[in-house]
DNA sequence: TTTACTTTTAACAAGATTGTTAAAACACTA
DNA sequence: TAGTGTTTTAACAATCTTGTTAAAAGTAAA
């Protein structure tokens, strides 16, 4: 058995199917795309990975792998103010929706809601951090208490992820260039923190 | 030649095509599923629009010229004040997102960024007018200066679409049905347009 | 070098998918 | 009803796509 040879290959295949299904989708990519881009025989695929559907399931199940802690590193550093709290959590959110692309997953979450329900449970407990930490921060009137911790949750999330994922629209829309929207995205994580703390604050007028 | 007929049946394979179209994307979607979701032979999609190509580009046409006017509809009333202006702008916004998926546009622009770029040039004028107003209101003081009229565009756009796009996500994430999720919306867009107000004001303390 | 095992390839098979076509069914008018 | 043009269908053709397989190439140890 010839581990060196065999994990190279494993790895070309991977790195490449990755690329392929992120740009065009489970229903759009090719196996012959793949292995091109791979440079190797389309068979050997299946020889790794048997079918089209079970390679997909492995770059699915890697993408959520990375994305799925993030949601959950929420309640570490109990002394932390919320506001740095939550200025950390964008910064970093962010940071990585940049490198890892969000619509991936939402593309092929919706093609097939079960590659969400059935594949998620372990973080799913995870996941309502947020929600619960902010219902206490409402309780100890940290912030204010007529804001629905859910919409906080949503308006956060949209505001992080969109417009990311949009880039091509808004960019074409505010007609400028693509490198001029990233320029413009820059300064963009500070705007939505202080966005959401000026949000959360009580009330001084 | 019997017109009753024949529009009757385009219509039909329209509504079939655009429903299959938008919930599985172009590469996803298949003429005979079109076909049988209209009750008639699949050879009669290429009777009436040629190819798969074809019918597609008219369906995502269609959906273009319902979403692009929509954001061009931004200096009607001038005597209107900006707050107000705002938030009827995003109520129907919100509402109309509802019923047509923004989704299926983004996916496919995506795909093939010339849909985008080749098909709404008689637009792109139209989608300027929103920074235009509020660069202008900046200068005329009626908002802070300090913010950045294409990231209010951002933020706009990113609080009303993705919500919708993402509401599979957001309701297993928040751990609700769908039907929950829709209740906790209905006040959504109340908060936005407040919290955008209160970005855009000057600031009492 | 021989042997046993793993990796890779070329060729093939099966089925899916789009697109074409000739003829049947239909509708309307003379 | 016969004739003309339109609409619809069944059958077919061509191509694309996934998946299989038998054999070749490579590797390492006895």
């Amino acid at each position: 058995m010839n581990t060196e040879t065999s994990i190279s290959t494993e790895e070309a295949i991977l790195v490449a199917a990755r690329k392929v299904f992120e740009s065009k989708g489970f229903d759009g990519a090719r196996m012959q795309e793949i292995s091109d881009r791979a440079g190797i025989n389309r068979a050997l695929l299946h020889y790794y990975f048997r079918s089209k559907d079970k390679m997909f399931e492995r770059i699915f199940d890697e993408a959520l792998e990375r994305f799925m802690p993030l949601l959950s590193t929420w309640d570490q550093d109990p002394d932390e103010s919320w506001e740095l709290k939550l200025k950390r959590f964008i910064s970093t959110f962010i940071t990585f929706l940049k490198a890892n692309s969000m619509l991936f997953l939402l593309r092929e979450i919706i093609r097939k809601p079960e590659l969400l329900t059935s594949r998620s449970k372990k973080y799913r407990k995870g996941l309502n951090k947020f929600v619960l930490y902010f219902e206490r921060l409402k309780q100890e009137r940290q912030i204010r208490s007529d804001v629905d911790s859910k919409h906080i949750y949503i308006i956060m999330h949209s505001l992080c992820s969109f417009p990311l994922m949009n880039a091509i629209v808004f960019s074409y829309s505010l007609r400028i260039s693509t490198k001029e929207y990233d320029e413009l995205m820059a300064g963009y994580p500070e705007i939505v923190s202080n966005l959401l703390i000026q949000m959360l604050k009580h009330q001084n007028n």
